[in-house]
Formats: C-alpha cells, structure tokens, sequence
DNA sequence: GCGAATAATTGACCTAAGTCAATTACTCAG
DNA sequence: CTGAGTAATTGACTTAGGTCAATTATTCGC
C-alpha cells in the first residue's frame, strides 16, 4: 500500500470548489510579470488575461485537478506549495514535481491535444493559485504570434529540465540519486557549498526519487555522519560539493 | 564500471564527420513533410529548409552530438535508430530514448538558451540523418509566427510524454517498472494483446529502466515461464495486457 | 552468408534497500 | 500558542536485485 495516504483518500469531493478573490495586491502581479509566458506581453493583453481568470485559494492538501480531467485551464502560484503526482494502478501515489510560488504549472496543456491533465495537483499546505484559461492565453497567441517565442523557450527548458530528471532517475543507487538530487537543488551549478532547502516533505523526497522513507532517512544520517552534510529539518548545508559527488563513485 | 562500453570508450574522436549527400529521395521527404514540425510550412519555405540542411549517413555506433556541445543543428532521422544517453560524473552510460525514422531528435534546440546539447546522441546501427540548421528553423518561425502553433503542439506532446516517462521512473520495483514499459510500447492503449518490438537492445532497455541486463533477462524469463508473455528476439508477444497489469500489484 | 564483435542468458553469491514496527519530533491551521 | 495529525527516525529482519563469471546466441556490416 502507499507509504503516504493518498488524495484520493483524503478528499473524496472538492475538487476545484475554492473561494474566488479578486486578483489585486500588487505583489502577485509582479511576480506574474516577470514570468517567461507573460512578461513579453503587452499590459493591456496581460489585464485582460488577468481579468479572464480567477484567484483561488486551497487549503492544505486541498486537491486542485484530477489526473484525466479536461484541462481548460494552467495555473501560476500566488503563494504557498503544490506538488504534482499520478496515482499507479495499485493506488500507490507517485510525486513528479513540486511547483513554488512564481512557477506555472500544467501550462503545457495550453497545446496539449487532447486536453487532460496528466496528474493530479494538490496543495501542500494553504496557497493561492491564479487560474487562467487555456483558450484565453491561446487566443492572445493566435493573435498576437509575436508572443509565441516566449511560449517556446519556455517550453524547451521544461523539456531539457524533464531530461535531467529522468536521467536522475536511471541513476540506479538510492544514496548516488539522492546525493544527484541535491547537487541539482544547489544554485550555483555545484562549484560552492551552500544551504538548500528541500522542496518537498523528506517522504515526497523520497517518492520522487523512487526510495522509502526509512531508506532517504538512513542515507542523510549517513551522509551527515561522515560530515558530507549538516541537516537542519527540512534545510540541509552542504559544505563541499565536490566530495559528495565524488563518494557518489 | 558502465555494464555496456561507453563511446567515449569506443571512440575517441569523429563527431559529426560523415559523408554529405543530397536529399533527393522521395520517400524521405514524405516522412519529413508528414511530420507535425513541418507538415503545416509552405512548400517553398519547407524546400529552403531542405536546401540549407544535410544529409549526414553515420555508421554502427558513430556518435553525432555530444553532451554540452554547442548545438546548431537539431535533426530528423531518415532510416536506421539512434539513442541519446548521458554520462553519469563516473563514466557510467545512462540511456534516456531512442529514435526511429520519421522522428525528430534535439529540436528542443530552437529554442534553446545556451543551445547546448542536453545529451549524447549516437547510431544503434548505420543511420542516415537530416541535420537542420536550428538558425533556418527560427528564422521561419520568426517570419512566419503561423508556424509556431505546430512547434508549440509538438513541444507539448513532447512535455507529456515525458513526464509519463519520469511516472514509470518513480516506480520502485524493476518488474513493475518494466510491465509498465512493455504496456507503453502497445500500441492500442493496452485494451488488447499484440506484438511489441522492444526499441533498443534489451540491455540499453534495462539501462533505461534503471535495472541490470541481468535483471531484466531474469523478469523476461519469469514472466515468460508464466505465461504472460511469448518472446522471440527482441519482438514480445503480449496475450492479455489486463493480466499483466494485475501482477503489478 | 560469414565471422567477429556484442548481447543475452543463467547460476551462485551477497549487499542495498525494502518491510514492519515502535518511538519521537515536528507542522500547520486555528 | 497549542495539540492533533503527520512526518521522521531507528532497529531488526528479509528479499529484490546487483555483481561476478562463464556459456551460448545473435547481430550487423562486409
């Protein structure tokens, strides 16, 4: 059975129910601004994609879409956490992503064809999330083609970033994973040390990495014995890079 | 140690050295011209990209790109199978795909920043390849913005099945991860039986599914010695998909 | 079709990591 | 700030699957 309880267990409801809040403190826009799919619009555009769509807010583990539910719209996060999983057949949850505030997610379906979201996505603690219609950022690309760059080169750095996470995951050790997995979450392409702050609970960690719990667990007393890393709840500072990925053969 | 040779290992130099020829068979411009990059461009648009691409013919083995390469070119395949894979910090050979004719391969580079290659790309076997100038694609995007729309589906295609690919990843057990791989190869949506041919040798299969040649031999024989699949070379005879699907827990 | 190179299979063994279980620590919403 | 509900940790035990090695089968380019 799944080591987590699963949405699906958790809420057998609500599903897009939340409460609808007019899109107007400052600070949110201005993240949205700087987005790679809209900061090449015009303001005019840009109001009145904002005007199309609706401000929700989601409770902490709050199931925002189902995988396989049509997708009319993507989504930016205002504020707080969601991450994205599927549900296997035998009901064990997978997690695939974790979305922070500033990200967009489920923007491909913006030309996906069929329409459907490929995962389900749930808060992880309270957030806000803008919902924007599908139809309505296609449109303004229909007409407006200019636009389309934008759209592209975002699109390409999801792909070669999707690349990097499957290549993680070929890698065929947990402990070698794990300590690839941290190196990515470092700023500075891994040249120096530094805190890094582990997106997810350490078990959807471990989810994403294809590990127990108990395995992610015993790996970071490990790492923090042999003075690799300092662990401070859910903050770990890695002082030398370059040693870990050295033990990591 | 990498269980395959490395091509570093094999080779040492050639990249992108292979005999230039014109592309003036028909049938490889049918394949080229049905594909979702290119069916939509105008006759003449489509034949200036022709003209400013070469056909490359690489040999069993020949490595084209090179991970962090400087990327000008992304590429249509014409005949033969190619895979990409990366090298792990230990040499460690890890493949991500293989391509077969009529699919395009490091078009994610159009738009691109750095346009680095996110990976190696050799022949399975002697290929016969279209090298597209990234720069004439773009500009015919960038003079014809009606174009984008189909890079855009292609891009979020792309993204999907990705993000399917990284699902069966997260899987923890071998034997389920490579009955999920086997009911993706079906092509009808694993509602029936049929014949599948694995894409890759069994052993780049196993890497791509994080396991030992090894391991993936032993899974086959038992799944074979229950009945649920029939094998015969790298062709897989799959009776009753459901079933498969119910041993995976 | 040939033959060298590579891939696949199988067995024996062993280690990494999964499972079960019980305790402790931490978060988050109110 | 609090306390209920999760999440994390640790130990003991088991097993999936990795490793090494030796044999057989299959490709693919010529």
């Amino acid at each position: 059975m799944a080591m987590t309880q699963t949405a699906e267990q958790r809420y057998t409801k609500p599903v897009l129910v939340a409460i609808n809040k007019p899109l107007d403190e400052e600070d949110s826009l201005e993240a949205l601004r700087s987005h790679a799919l809209f900061c090449n619009l015009r303001p005019k555009d840009l109001d009145s994609l904002i005007q199309q769509s609706r401000r929700l807010r989601l409770g902490h583990h709050q199931l925002l879409y189902r995988q396989d539910m049509p997708a009319h719209h993507f989504f930016f996060v205002i504020s707080g956490r969601l991450r994205l999983y599927r549900l296997d057949s035998s009901g064990v949850d997978r997690t695939l992503d974790s979305i922070a505030p500033g990200d967009c997610f489920a923007e491909v379906m913006i030309y996906a064809n069929p329409p459907r979201y490929a995962c389900y996505a749930e808060a992880l603690k309270s957030s806000e999330v803008l919902m924007i219609p599908v139809k309505a950022y296609r449109e303004l690309l229909d007409r407006n083609p200019e636009y389309a760059q934008a759209a592209l080169s975002h699109y390409a750095m999801r792909a070669v970033s999707r690349f990097h996470d499957l290549e993680i995951m070929t890698v065929q050790n947990a402990r070698d994973r794990l300590i690839r997995y941290l190196i990515d979450l470092l700023p500075n392409g891994a040249e120096e040390g530094g805190e890094v702050e582990l997106p997810l609970p350490k078990c959807l960690v471990a989810s994403r990495l294809a590990m127990q719990p108990e395995t992610f667990s015993r790996i970071l007393a490990d790492l923090k014995s042999n003075g690799l890393i300092r662990v401070n709840r859910s903050k770990l500072f890695i002082s030398d890079p370059q040693r870990l990925i050295a033990i990591s053969q």
